[in-house]
DNA sequence: TGGTGATTGCGCTCACATTCACAGACAACA
DNA sequence: TGTTGTCTGTGAATGTGAGCGCAATCACCA
């Protein structure tokens, strides 16, 4: 492991290449070349060589890369090999779809809690988790829980942002389409779908 | 109007400063400045300012950018002043959240169509559409058209992409985590929730 | 009408990212 | 063990976007 400062284009690439190596590692594969993953996941393959030199030598010439120690490699500088878990809050439409989503242990990721504020919800069992009251979330770091995924509506994305922080939370994975502050130590990653759809038409042949 | 290249990051920011545009001017605001638009939404002014310049003079020096017309602006560079129709393939956990979701109209977007393969499921009415058989998907651009959204499981994301592609799409929002190959045309985004979550913990402080 | 304060539009520079080309390393095999 | 073909790792060239500073511009007001 070499310490150059990795590009933040390269990291957002590394769970791409971590995804085509379990897939082909469970098809029984030993190893990979790179031109070979490129056309697979529809990249360049230098761009994949380029990308995994700022970590060291993982593959050998003439053959390739060996996708076990591959995958390890990538889990390990993601930091993806602790097995992290996450807290969903807000249970809904989205939220239950969430807790359904098997995609997420493919990371190692848990959803090891969710919380909500409907009466209704609270005490239910979802996707493996009771549903616990948004008003008794306290502090996540004993549970060793350090990531907080959020589903709420829009005009109460910051109050929640704010609790999940207080609870000890260190990185955020916000659905609502708002702009939430938090501290500068805590990592914000939002996703807003209907932004991204937004971008589309843009793209798209006029005729 | 000029014609500069516009660079990609900015197309990805416009809706960005829509959403902004809108809400303040739901406000009841007149205009804005690039700075006080820059921290409501959490970016530098001058990435503001020269994002807008590459598409003309939308600004007053001294004043700022007068909402309404930046509004009709934007959305006419980005194309949603047509008032796109969009379809949806997979009424599933994630299918379903997507129909209920308000946020497309926010964009001039309107899920028009919905299909699935599941029997049980084609007849009844989701959020406004009557799911049809996936089978009898065909001529789409003769409705109006232009927009797939892809919510079905891994395996069968490539085949509904090539049903699309026939039936006229020229745009796709895929939630499938898996590359897909379509004609150069046409334009896919993806999104993999699985894939953002996982960049996450790399950020995050080690403690 | 001319001065003032605020804000835009844009050129310039630097940092980062992509692309390419190729030397050298390795496996395979005769 | 020598030869051949393949593939990696990386330095250098090229492309692209962010960050900044400031002249030009406008509303406002005396
Ligand atoms: N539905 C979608 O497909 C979709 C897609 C993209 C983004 N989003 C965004 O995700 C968010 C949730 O969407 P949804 O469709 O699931 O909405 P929803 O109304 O179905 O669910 C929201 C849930 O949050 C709970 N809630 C409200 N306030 C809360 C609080 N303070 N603490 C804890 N829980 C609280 C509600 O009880 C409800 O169960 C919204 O911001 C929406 O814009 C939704
Ligand atoms: N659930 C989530 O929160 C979530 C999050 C991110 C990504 N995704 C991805 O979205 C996709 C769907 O997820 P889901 O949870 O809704 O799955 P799901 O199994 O609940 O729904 C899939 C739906 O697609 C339908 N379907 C299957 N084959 C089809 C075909 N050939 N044509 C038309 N319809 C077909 C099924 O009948 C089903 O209704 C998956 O690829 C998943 O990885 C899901």
């Amino acid at each position: 492991m070499r310490y150059h400062k990795i590009p933040d284009e390269t990291v957002r690439r590394l769970p791409v290449y971590l995804r085509g190596a379990m897939h082909l590692s469970q098809q029984g594969l030993e190893s990979i070349s790179s031109r070979h993953l490129a056309d697979l996941l529809g990249v360049k393959p230098w761009q994949i060589r380029k990308d995994f030199s700022y970590f060291g030598d993982f593959g050998t010439p003439g053959v390739g890369y060996h996708l076990e120690s591959l995958i390890k490699q990538i889990n390990k500088i993601l930091r993806l090999d602790a097995g992290q878990k996450a807290v969903l809050v807000g249970v809904g439409n989205l939220g239950s779809a969430l807790l359904a989503f098997p995609g997420f242990g493919m990371y190692g990721f848990e959803i090891a809690a969710a919380f909500d504020v409907d009466k209704r919800k609270i005490g239910r069992r979802r996707g493996g988790v009771v549903i616990g009251d948004i008003a008794k979330l306290r502090n996540l770091r004993r549970r060793g829980i350090c990531l907080g995924i959020i589903a709420v509506p829009e005009d109460t994305t910051q109050e929640v942002a704010d609790t999940l922080v207080d609870a000890g939370i260190k990185g955020i994975l916000n659905f609502s389409p708002r702009y939430i502050t938090v501290p500068k130590r805590v990592k914000v990653i939002t996703i807003d779908i209907a932004m991204d759809l937004a971008r589309l038409p843009y793209y798209m042949p006029l005729s």
